[in-house]
This record gives structure tokens, sequence and C-alpha cells, in this order.
DNA sequence: GCATTAACAGCCG
DNA sequence: CGGCTGTTAATGC
């Protein structure tokens, strides 16, 4: 069973709940490992899970006809999802992959549901989430028709970095190049020789199998 | 040209 | 040693 203090650990909304709700809802959720290169759903699954990256980094996309891969969005740890699906009662919408090993939390549709209906902080966090995300695909659509390689990427690292989706973020991304190369359409060459002119440019700082953000500003708006 | 795959040597943990 | 990184060479659109 996961304690609160572990659960406010991975889940950042849980900071907004009360401890009566925190004491409530804790015991309903699970957790479960998904290998590397494994399926969390496929698009038109019926799960009736909220889930939450605990550990490790899921892929969101979609397959065109042709079996190309289309990334919308990478969910490092901390991040939660899938609540659209729950709120509409609908099929999952996309196809969700673990790039690495991940572990996973599970919080039942009926634990969802009634935090909707009962907890203020809940829905608190939930409209900052949503509209979070609004902004996000916005920028995307805007922005991606006439981006080059690096732009993409720089995008692609200004996403995993968004503090409010992602509040574990402390300016470090344990992310190596072939991962993040997955999340951006680019093979892991191109990724490298990005990733160079970006460090070049002094917006972020290689290490070993990560990298450190330096102006997160410019990588939002590189190459617009 | 530009991006991709394949292959390899060097480095890190 | 195994995984990650930086380069180069060959190939395709």
């Amino acid at each position: 069973m996961l304690s609160a203090d572990y659960l406010r650990g991975i889940a950042f909304w849980a900071r907004n709940l009360t401890d009566d709700e925190v004491e409530r809802i804790r015991k309903t959720i699970t957790e479960k490992t998904v290998q590397k290169g494994a399926y969390v759903c496929h698009r038109g699954d019926k799960l009736d899970y909220w889930m939450g990256v605990a550990s490790g980094l899921l892929r969101l996309g979609t397959m065109t006809q042709m079996g190309k891969t289309v990334t919308l969005a990478g969910l490092p740890p901390g991040e939660w999802f899938g609540e659209g699906s729950i709120l509409k009662n609908v099929e999952r919408q996309y196809d969700l992959v673990a790039l690495r090993e991940s572990k996973l939390a599970m919080m039942p549709r009926a634990t969802f549901i009634w935090l909707y209906e009962n907890s203020p902080g809940f829905n608190r966090f939930l409209v900052s989430q949503l509209n979070e995300r609004l902004g996000q695909f916005i920028g995307m659509v805007e922005n991606d028709r006439a981006l080059d390689a690096t732009g993409r990427l720089a995008r692609c690292i200004a996403w995993l970095y968004n503090p409010v989706l992602n509040p574990k973020s402390d300016g470090v991304l344990e992310i190596n190049q072939e991962e993040i190369g997955l999340l951006s359409g680019l093979s892991r060459q191109a990724t490298n020789r990005a990733l160079q002119t970006l460090e070049k440019e002094r917006l972020l700082e290689l290490h070993y199998a990560g990298m450190r953000v330096l102006d997160l500003e410019k990588l939002r708006g590189y190459g617009a």
C-alpha cells in the first residue's frame, strides 16, 4: 500500500488535498511496472484508471496509416494522464508506450470521480492541468509546420521540463539522446547534432544520459 | 542537400 | 562489462 508521503512525492495534485482526502483515496491506488517497449494501452482500449508516472518515461502518440509514429507528448515522472477518457467515460484516444522500464500508479475511475465531485483542491489542480495542456497543444499547432530538427528537439525538451505538468523537474532531465530522439521524431545521430547546437547556444548543458536546462524560454520559442 | 541507418571507438558508471 | 556518446561512411528521398 502506498504511504501518504510517497503519494505526495509522485503526485503533485495530492499536495492540494486535505489529509482526510489523501487518507481516503490512497488505499485504492496501486502500482505496476511496465518493461521498456511495452504498450501501456492502445488506441481504442477501455481503461478504467487514471494513471501517473512514478518513474521512467512514456510516449503518448498515434500511428499513421503508413505505420509512422507521431508523438503527441512525452510523459516524465510526476505526470498524470487519462483524465479526458475518464471524465467522458470513453475509450483511449492514443497509444501509450514505455520508452524505458517505468512504474505506473493507477487510480480507479471511482476514486477519480469521487475526488472530482468532492475535493476543491483536486478540481483546482485539474483546471490548471487542462489549461496547461491546452497551451502546449496550441503552441504545437502554431509552430510545428516550419520547424527544423533543432527546433522540434528544443520544443520537446521544453515540454518535458514544464514545471506545472511536471513539477518534479529541478533543472536536470534524465533522458538519454536516443529517448529524446524517439520523442522528437529524430534519429539518434540527428538528435546528437541538434543537442550540440543547443549547447553551443547555451540553452542547455549536456551530461551523461541527461542534460540541464539553462534557458527554458528560449528553448520553448526556438526557431519561431 | 539533408536526414537516416550502420558501424565503431571511446567514455562513463 | 554494458550502455551511452560522438563521428564517419554509405544510402535514400
